[in-house]
DNA sequence: TTATTAAATGCAACAATGTTGCAATAATTT
DNA sequence: AAATTATTGCAACATTGTTGCATTTAATAA
């Protein structure tokens, strides 16, 4: 964890390990607003800038759902800056709202004659372990 | 089309009309830059409070694919204000940039033994039928 | 068809989110 | 340790989305 920042080639700045320190704390997905909230003070510019870097280095990667707001998770995998690589899936709890990123057995694949898929992102809602009671 | 706000019972306005013309001239799903090219003048209040409705009543269901703006597409199927009920899945043409909603043969399901999973939402990219040559 | 009621619209103001240029500072390289 | 390169903080701005309220329009009932 200590020496991502080193393997993607990125200086490592105080800043940039509290960060990564937050994402490596939570076992979901987490939105800007939880980030926000676990530094003390911060400066908007730079943790914007901070994720976006994070990003395109295949640290972290961005969840989506439904158009609510942003989720962002660390990488798992082996991601980089060409591209993600998961294999697991993104399952939103309708109860406590809370995003996971979610290892299936076999993770589906599809086939579109005329196109060519390179990635596919798969995003399940419903109930979640500590929900689904 | 013409009878579909009848249908999901809200009131038929020509601003409304008008919105839902545009939905129904693409067959593919757009960013609301678009629909506001399309509009030569609009109130930005109406369109917004227009596109909610619209997501309510399951008349268009939203897509947003890695944390870009939203794109919206018309529900073929029958959706409603307790939920969506699509068998397609969202395509992202790297190329073009155009989102598709596509039929797939079989749509994948997915066994989470611990979770219950009510919905599925499948987002491939990679190239569309026209840029894939 | 008109009067009544309910809903949609437009406006203005605001709130949240994200971006940019630039000077200051800190990290990395030589 | 000095030079270089990258990051940070600030201020200003741009975009996107929301809210309250008065006005207008659509749906409903008489």
């Amino acid at each position: 964890m200590s020496n991502i920042l080193n393997n993607k080639k990125i200086s490592e700045t105080p800043f940039r390990k509290e960060v990564l320190a937050i994402f490596d704390k939570y076992n979901n997905a987490i939105p800007l607003s939880v980030v926000e909230k676990e530094l003390k003070e911060f400066n908007r510019t730079t943790l914007y800038r901070t994720i976006k870097v994070f990003l395109e280095k295949g640290i972290i990667h961005e969840i989506t759902i439904n158009g609510a707001v942003s989720n962002y998770a660390i990488c798992k995998e082996e991601c980089d800056t060409i591209g993600h690589h998961h294999q697991h899936i993104h399952f939103k709890c309708r109860s406590c709202n809370i995003i996971f990123c979610v290892e299936v057995d076999r993770f589906p694949s599809i086939n579109l004659p005329k196109y060519k898929i390179e990635q596919l992102e798969i995003q399940a809602t419903g109930l979640c372990e500590s929900c689904n009671v």
